[in-house]
DNA sequence: GAAAAAAAGAACTAAAGTAGAACAAATACA
DNA sequence: TGTATTTGTTCTACTTTAGTTCTTTTTTTC
């Protein structure tokens, strides 16, 4: 069919034509594309000819007729369909499942497993994500059970106090709360029966930050 | 018959053509139809035109023409937008959000409110549902937290041990575990600073019980 | 596990787009 | 009529974009 250029400068010598009853000069179409010489509009015009969009009589002066345009789907038809498209897009998404944490497997290791959740769009905007399974009780004072699945979102950058999963010496994954101390990082259990880790934060590497949980009963 | 990825590959010519006037180049078709080069995209403009399905200018850039769709989609279509049909349906589903609860409004009361939740639908299937945000920490021991959404189950029955909706002398909603004792109920807070309430059935009315449980960070 | 088909990738060629200048034909008008 | 002006055409040179052709790799299929 046609080229952007071809189909904007068409569009162009059609409406200048329709709205003002002559044809545009080489001046004023190399204005209104965007060109900075005419001749570049002297091979458009050539083109649309070859492809029978336009009609010319060679040697005159504003002797440019139409013959016919693209004809394009109606944009109301058109925005419908991106409408739903979006609708779609935004319904659900699958996101990794990559088992269980707090359990001393990284996760890297099991990064190859297929099992897939479905999360809502909205909460997994921006960003990739990944579900774990969590195992243990170290996070309940805030609410996290054992069994629950929390969404994490993948980073390797957290702030003082983000819920983290953090792989120690690159074979421990846990969910902890994060705090850095100079050279030091804290790995602090949300339950009193556990001990804050305190670790050389070369040690500690980031692999995520607790997004969302979901929890089913029964 | 046209494979599958000629199918796609033409509709997205078409389409391209009828929504923006021109013709796509090889590349936006390659990531169109999921290529990573545009060799293929070649062979199957070759087999296209072959099939009298596409017209091209040879060695002119975009200038391909439509000249008939296909009336039959290839089966591997068919059954691709079938599951992705099953998948946008299993995906997700709207479900009420009544407000808050642990305070003193009963649900039914501020049932006409117009708030959706999303879920995705293996979540709710079978039953009514309804989402309810949790206000107060007296269920905090198993994990229920200040903010977290839950989703309840429409049902006026329970076991004993359920953690249901109870809604006490028809006015005041509590998410609280539930107990039979003869005549009397026991609505059991889970959180050690809060006491245990033994009201005689009559008074106690379940609304639901809870499903599962929602929580978004930051 | 070999043959065939599909896809990827690289290399190459062609076309499109850009710019500037020179020039020729058409038009305007003094 | 002749000349100035507008307009379109042609040419060169170069950059970018696009299409073609080939070989290699991967995937499928039997």
């Amino acid at each position: 069919m046609l080229t952007p250029k071809q189909y904007k400068l068409l569009l162009f010598i059609n409406k200048t034509i329709k709205e003002s009853g002559c044809c545009p000069s080489f001046d004023e179409m190399k204005d209104a594309v965007g060109l900075k010489s005419k001749s570049g509009i002297h091979a458009l015009i050539e083109a649309l000819v070859e492809r029978n969009f336009l009609r010319k009589l060679p040697h005159k002066a504003r002797a440019l007729e139409v013959v016919r345009l693209p004809k394009l789907k109606p944009s109301a038809i058109i925005a419908e369909e991106k409408k739903r498209d979006e609708a779609l897009l935004n319904a659900m998404v699958e996101i990794p499942l990559y088992g269980k944490i707090a359990a001393g497997t990284p996760i890297e290791a099991i990064a190859n497993e297929t099992e897939q959740f479905s999360v809502p769009y909205e909460m997994v905007r921006g960003g990739q994500f990944y579900a774990l399974t969590i195992e243990g009780d170290s996070m309940v004072d805030i609410g996290i059970m054992d069994g629950d699945t929390v969404i994490i979102k993948k980073t390797e950058t957290a702030n003082n106090g983000d819920i983290v999963v953090a792989l120690v010496d690159n074979c421990e994954a846990t969910l902890k709360q994060i705090k850095k101390e100079g050279p030091e990082v804290l790995l602090i259990p949300k339950n009193e029966a556990y001990e804050t880790r305190r670790l050389s934060a070369s040690r500690v590497k980031v692999q995520g930050v607790l997004s969302s949980l979901f929890r089913t009963y029964n």
